[in-house]
DNA sequence: GTCTATAGTCTGATAGAC
DNA sequence: GTCTATCAGACTATAGAC
């Protein structure tokens, strides 16, 4: 009865506050950067309790890190072969804009580890991730090849994606200290999709 | 004659091994996350000789931060009103580019300030970047007006040039992961100006 | 399950010999 | 100028009372 599929109601409730409060600190502060006391104090439990739920601050992370893998590539994997070509580009440039918008924390959590050289995900890019990629660039390159795109670098324009979306979850900061408040996400989606509406019909 | 303006030869040498091994690990890690321990490592100095020169693991990290801004804007300070639209955009691109190129740690050392909040360069972002940014939005909305490139939110532009090139610097793990070893940046340079080309002739 | 207390280590910074 | 030695505080993690 105490295997992790079996929790009580409060041992669910304590163990999402901590992944809550760790997302929070470690996309700001990167895995060397954080520290216990402040996941504690967010989740707002006692140092020793969120060791009785989690065996070590490397395993918060790893937790964490785990479950964005699980959800950061479906919006690429969303994108089919058999769909309109430009529909489809930019159905996935308007999905992964959205993540950005609901889900900055795990942008920057992304972002961070990266950053640091990807010592805990880097399995996960050279498998995973580059399998992946490799398969839709070769579905981008049939639609250019069928002349219902025009002719581009499929993994630079896979990166160009992820560079103009994730931009505005990760420097969200600077976005907002030029722009002033506001929600930016707005003109965003409309400056990307004139972007690659014209990159595509080119 | 001990005046900073007055170091001899070994403390020249000995400060700029310090900023190059600060920057390697400010940029990794960010400034929670790096030690000096690490910090002196690099340099090739024990930690107290390494505090003989800087007095705090702060003074370090702002003298990177400021060394670092002096020349972060000077590519979009160059872009003319007066030249080739087209051509002045296309350049700025190019010349972030090889920024992101040749000083990849200042670039994540950027990244990491902004993802970290940007505690201590904000004033920056919204004074100086801020005003820089504004400055040069005119300048491309009157290039729009006059009916030189086409009609795109300029703020919009500049954060897309800013993510895409900044994107092979600080992303680097990232790229090389899926594309394996070997020069991103002949092909990032050919893409960036397909896609900017397109996007303000279109 | 949650707490106080604390062990053991790391970290930024200082003292003082040479 | 550079070193060894070391301090005070912060850090991860554990022990043990309740």
């Amino acid at each position: 009865m105490n295997k992790p599929e079996a929790r009580t109601r409060i041992q669910e409730r304590n163990r999402a506050a901590i992944l809550d409060a760790g997302l929070d600190v470690f996309s700001q502060f990167g895995f060397r950067g954080a520290t216990l006391d402040q996941i504690a104090e967010a989740a707002g439990l006692s140092k020793p309790n969120l060791l009785y739920y989690f065996p070590s601050k490397e395993s918060v992370y790893e937790t964490l890190l785990q479950e964005l893998l699980h959800t950061w590539l479906d919006p690429l994997r969303a994108m089919r072969p058999e769909g309109d070509a430009v529909g489809e580009i930019l159905g996935y440039v308007r999905r992964k804009l959205e993540m950005s918008r609901d889900y900055p924390r795990e942008s920057r959590l992304f972002a961070n580890e990266i950053l640091q050289g990807a010592p805990r995900i880097m399995p996960a890019l050279t498998g995973e991730l580059r399998d992946l990629v490799n398969d839709k660039a070769a579905v981008i390159r049939g639609w250019s090849a069928a002349g219902r795109i025009a002719t581009i670098d499929p993994h630079h324009l896979i990166f160009s994606i992820w560079a103009l979306t994730q931009h505005y979850a990760d420097f969200d900061v600077q976005v907002q200290a030029v722009l002033g408040p506001g929600d930016p996400y707005p003109a965003a989606t409309a400056y990307l999709e004139q972007l690659f509406r014209r990159l595509l019909t080119g």
